[in-house]
DNA sequence: CACCATGTTCCTTG
DNA sequence: CCAAGGAACATGGT
């Protein structure tokens, strides 16, 4: 589910579920989803707990919570790997197969349910110090970015998805990023000149922007029913809401026409990963 | 059975 | 010390 976009929608859609709730318990159902802290820990350091804030950093989801007797504000980081969800439900609805951490906020409750358990809720704050740029901030220009490509021999590809680089971007939108300014994915990230490092600053935030944008406007449902949450991605079982046709121009898409010019997309692979890309429009 | 999947971390090699 | 590559993590869909 999550790369920058889904991320930041998801919060934007908690928020106001949460904030200035408090967390009646907090029950840990999966002890390597809150690694490395324990599970003891974790969840006597919830129970009480005011949740003062959710905000986003890269695919961070960032909860401020006030734990009961304490005067200072603590962060709860979470995040969801490539399977996790987190959705409120009603007291009295069953708990997912993989359900990973669940908090009783009274009349309802808050689940972390993660398939493949990738994912991570835990009071240790220390990945946040090693991100690099949020890439729909004004930090994030072609001066910044160029700077930062310049000694890197890798394929500019296999770059976007380093998060000391840019914080958030993943495996679609790097390729979507790409098709948009028109660069190979194979390119060396030092070979990228002036031009194309422009491109691609302004095609990451479009990209990004897009799908922020979109996922924003489509009715969501997150309550547990994966087939309602329209913004994210779930391999070939993706559901097509209104304009989400458009959404992904390249991403799984290999075999298809390109949408620009019509040449068939082709799925290389880069670092393990699948990258997309037509070979026509994407030729330096 | 085989291969693939939105992510990150850790280990090895150069 | 750094850059780069690959395995590992775990489960499910096709």
């Amino acid at each position: 589910m999550p790369e920058l976009p889904e991320v930041e929608v998801l919060v934007q859609h908690l928020r106001p579920l949460l904030q200035n709730r408090r967390i009646r318990n907090a029950s840990v159902r999966r002890a390597k989803s809150v690694h490395p802290t324990s599970v003891e820990v974790f969840e006597a350091t919830l129970k009480g707990a005011r949740i003062q804030g959710v905000e986003r950093r890269a695919k961070y989801l960032v909860f401020q919570l006030k734990p009961r007797g304490f005067r200072k504000t603590i962060i709860l980081l979470g995040h969801l790997g490539m399977t996790g969800r987190m959705y409120i439900q009603g007291r009295r609805t069953p708990f997912p197969k993989h359900t990973a951490v669940v908090l009783d906020l009274g009349c309802d409750v808050f689940v972390f349910e993660d398939t493949r358990y990738f994912g991570r809720m835990t009071l240790e704050a220390r990945p946040l110090a090693q991100l690099g740029t949020e890439p729909l901030s004004k930090h994030f220009n072609a001066q910044a970015f160029g700077q930062a490509l310049k000694r890197s021999r890798q394929p500019i590809k296999v770059k976007l998805l380093d998060q000391r680089l840019v914080a958030g971007l993943g495996n679609i939108y790097a390729s979507e990023a790409l098709f948009r300014a028109g660069i190979s994915p194979r390119k060396p990230a030092r070979s990228l000149n002036i031009r194309q490092i422009q491109a691609l600053t302004a095609a990451i935030k479009r990209v990004l922007s897009e799908a922020i944008r979109f996922g924003s406007t489509v009715l969501l449902n997150f309550a547990g029913e994966r087939d309602r949450d329209g913004l994210f991605y779930f391999g070939k079982r993706r559901i097509t809401p209104r304009n989400y046709s458009e959404r992904l121009r390249v991403y799984d898409r290999a075999g298809q026409a390109c949408p620009r010019c019509g040449t068939v997309i082709k799925r290389i692979v880069q670092a393990a990963r699948s990258t997309y890309l037509c070979p026509e429009c994407q030729r330096h």
